[in-house]
DNA sequence: CTGGGGATGGGGCCC
DNA sequence: CGGGCCCCATCCCCA
């Protein structure tokens, strides 16, 4: 018995000393395999930095070059720095920027008032081609001396805190102060758009890196996003880092993207009716120029070629919501287009500083919207085409000005600054009877017929009379039968493609249209503004 | 739910 | 190059 208890006792010791040995291994084996694998993570880490600082000194280097080789090849000319350096500028230009369809209009928005002839507050940048090695893209400083100030303004005002205008102390920041009548803003040259980069809007360029583009091939056209961060609550702290006050571009080790204030996140306020504070901080370099005080702007009078000046008084400042019901959407179509497309958010003035993926951001050196630019369009052919509209090659006329939004081309700058208004929302030609506001001078013209009543076009079988030529066109199909849009589901067929749409509502059970309320679902507006009726009575 | 007209948005072409 | 115009698509509203 005794020997039976003193052999369990060896074998347990035996098992013990077993297992402890096993553990030992196993620990062991997984000491190893963690030193090795966090020693090759170090390493990839050290060589990512390394061929990044490469990838920069390259960059940089390639620049420069291109600076001295080709002084002229890229512009992004502010019409108003003249103004600026005369001091004209106190009061800034407005940008006439609105979301389309953002159906309401504050007091302090902006406002441009020009047509596609080059007297905007957009520009131009061009880019290389992309057989041309390197970044193609210098940005020209558009501030000039008074965006120096305003830099300087930032620099020395507290951190987190927006830009307050030095010209009313008394009221508080951000809030619209000033009233001014601004006339005749868009008499400005029009020869901007042609205009030579003179070498002292080079300066700063260096430090920059932004190169110039020599043999450009296609230009994107477009706002410059580092206005965002400027004129966003926590741009002070970005604008510390800058080496110089000539520089309004942080480098990439200067801008990490992960701490990146999300600029968005702030702009989404001018989702929900705070628009203005996305668009003076876009658009408006008057916004800029007056270090940063929002703006309320009484009326500004458009001159319109061959018409007398048309007026915008900021205290019409609704626009028909039954006019702008389909227009908001196509906003937020367009905010959620640019937030699933990585490639236009990357581009795009709402979300330049938005992206958190330090791959993405890290694309571009000094972070600077030129490369990103760049960037962009080189893979913008394909993108472009499948949308639709942009061939940016092969065609007779060949369109190598691509929109900075959607990548659309088009053959000369002034009709992407007209279509950039599909995107921006500006609005600059407004109707002197109504409150509407319009992109296109003809635009404005044809709505003109809706207050003269004029109705040129007259049906040649009945009394009608119409306004446009697509109307009566429309209308005829009334007396010819003619259904060309047919139900693939039914037998239906109707005279307007509008009409098959919503006809096809039936089959797909769509109800786009939800209460507010109480969440029942309609598949028209007007039944659910009727549902919406109900519900108020009833209160 | 359909028919039909009013009106705007926006691209393209022409002068 | 810029303006004007045409045209199509689309939305909206009312009957």
């Amino acid at each position: 018995m005794a020997n039976c208890i003193v052999f369990h006792t060896q074998i347990a010791s035996i098992m013990e000393v077993l297992a402890n040995a096993a553990v030992a291994e196993i620990c062991k084996v997984v000491d190893d395999d963690y030193a090795v694998f966090r020693l090759e993570i170090t390493q990839t880490q050290k060589e990512n930095r390394t061929l990044r600082k490469k990838l920069q000194l390259l960059e940089l280097k390639v620049a420069r070059e291109r600076v001295l080789a080709s002084p002229n090849s890229v512009k992004i000319i502010d019409r108003y720095r003249g103004m600026a350096r005369g001091g004209h500028l106190t009061g800034g230009y407005r940008s006439f920027v609105k979301p389309a369809g953002h159906n309401t209009w504050r007091d302090d928005q902006p406002i441009t008032v020009d047509e596609g002839s080059g007297t905007s507050t957009q520009h131009i940048i061009m880019i290389e081609s992309a057989e041309a090695a390197g970044p193609g893209v210098k940005q020209e400083r558009s501030e000039g001396e008074e965006d120096l100030r305003h830099s300087r303004d930032i620099q020395t005002g507290a951190v987190n805190e927006p830009p307050v205008a030095n010209e009313d102390p008394t009221t508080p920041p951000v809030q619209p102060r000033t009233r001014r009548r601004i006339t005749e803003v868009s008499g400005t040259p029009n020869a901007v758009l042609k205009s030579e980069t003179d070498t002292e809007t080079l300066t700063g360029l260096g430090q920059l890196g932004c190169p110039l583009a020599s043999r450009s091939e296609y230009l994107l056209y477009g706002n410059t996003s580092q206005r965002t961060v400027r004129s966003h609550p926590y741009s002070s702290d970005l604008l510390q880092t800058q080496n110089g006050p000539s520089c309004s571009y942080a480098t990439e080790t200067e801008m990490i993207p992960g701490d990146m204030p999300l600029v968005l996140d702030t702009q989404t306020n001018s989702m929900t009716g705070d628009w203005n504070q996305y668009s003076s901080s876009v658009y408006s370099e008057g916004f800029q120029d007056n270090k940063g005080e929002g703006l309320v702007v009484d009326e500004v009078t458009v001159k319109v070629e061959g018409g007398a000046p048309l007026t915008w008084n900021a205290d019409q400042t609704h626009l028909g919501e039954g006019h702008l019901q389909g227009n908001t959407s196509d906003f937020l179509d367009y905010r959620e287009s640019l937030e699933t497309n990585l490639n236009v958010a990357t581009h795009s003035p709402l979300l330049a500083f938005r992206d958190p993926d330090p791959v993405s951001t890290s694309m571009a050196p000094s972070n600077s919207h030129g490369r990103i630019l760049f960037d962009e369009v080189l893979n913008s052919n394909n993108r472009a085409r499948a949308q639709g509209g942009g061939a940016t090659s092969g065609n007779s006329k060949e369109k190598r000005f691509l929109c900075m939004f959607c990548n659309k081309g088009f053959s000369c700058p002034q009709k992407v600054e007209i279509h950039q208004r599909v995107h921006t929302g500006v609005k600059p030609f407004s109707c002197t009877q109504c409150h509407m506001h319009f992109a296109k001078a003809g635009n404005l013209k044809r709505h003109h017929m809706v207050h003269t009543g004029e109705k040129p076009f007259s049906c040649s079988q009945c009394h009608m009379r119409f306004a446009q030529a697509g109307d009566l066109k429309r209308h005829q199909r009334v007396h010819t039968g003619e259904k060309p849009f047919s139900c693939t589901q039914c037998h239906m067929r109707f005279t307007q493609a509008g009409d098959l749409k919503r006809h096809q509502r039936v089959h797909m059970g769509e109800r786009p249209f939800a209460s507010t309320q109480c969440g029942k679902r309609f598949s028209e507006r007007r039944y659910l503004r009727i549902h919406q009726q109900k519900k108020h009575s009833t209160k």
